[in-house]
DNA sequence: GTAATTCCTCAACCTGACTTTAGGTCAAGC
DNA sequence: GCTTGACCTAAAGTCAGGTTGAGGAATTAC
């Protein structure tokens, strides 16, 4: 059912997604897609690819790597167009991690409303600097830095 | 006023923000803390340099740049230790930066909330994938993950 | 006073997420 | 049938945000 004009060439599929055509090589090569390749062994996408490229641009943006991604796209089938239950668990997953990082954010501007008024961070008793952590290192490389936002440090 | 004494070593500084030495250096590299030195050369931070670090930290976290953190930081004072009236303008600031992000990661939920009941990821008029902005690259380098999340693609 | 720590600088290396370049192949238009 | 543009691979480069290591000087602890 799969005619080769159906398909898509990986310069439409930059086109129609925005991204660099080496960027969707570097996905490839990531494992985040899996086009196909002509007899001259250049690659042929399907349309449901423009939306899993597209739902990695937003997904990075929201601060997940590309690893993190990859598990959520575990679910999905790769040579077929996603049904909508693929996508409702698909987006299932992803809403809560978004309401995490949202709720996250959100606990710290409670923190900093209370510190506004008062010039408290320039007090030791702020509730931002809650001691609780220990923001222990974890290795060399670059830092991953959306991890959990409660931060703590007491200056005393 | 200040007696060497008073003053902390990098080590100090290291133990009670629960960075590495290296990271420390790298900011002070970077232009978010000016720690004075000793007559032997190494660095004397003040008190208020531990807060300063730990706002890093925090801010990192959230997802903002060491050149954004920088900005922020512009209003206060380097050698000595912010006044209740320097929190206050740069926690005004900061609290503006974090509704902003909020804002964006909600209005992002709110379109896809729109999808997972229906499943419309998988079709064409899905809100997420509204057309406006135009996705362009900027330049080589790893790509700001942090630039607003509205995203759009269509897949037609 | 000397040994053990801690600190210094400078340069090289690392990861993630890509881009750029070099050298060559494929496909579409005329 | 040939030229032009799109495509291929592999390797190297880039940038942020650091870490690691070498070689040496300063501090601290006994």
């Amino acid at each position: 059912m799969l005619r080769a004009s159906d398909m898509l060439s990986i310069g439409d599929v930059a086109h129609r997604t925005g991204l660099a055509v080496s960027a969707i090589r570097y996905y490839e090569e990531q494992g985040l897609i899996q086009p196909e390749r002509n007899r001259g062994n250049q690659r042929r996408f399907l349309r449901s690819d423009i939306r899993r490229l597209s739902f990695i641009v937003i997904a990075q943006r929201l601060g997940f790597a590309i690893s993190e991604i990859s598990d959520l796209f575990a679910d999905l089938p790769n040579r077929r167009t996603p049904t909508r239950g693929d996508w409702q668990r698909f987006s299932t997953q992803f809403r809560a991690r978004l309401d995490a990082k949202i709720q996250d954010l959100e606990a710290l501007r409670g923190r900093l409303d209370g510190c506004i008024g008062c010039g408290c961070l320039s007090l030791e008793h702020c509730a931002i600097y809650n001691p609780q952590d220990d923001l222990g290192r974890q290795g060399p490389g670059p830092r991953n830095i959306h991890r959990s936002v409660s931060g703590s440090v007491s200056e005393r």
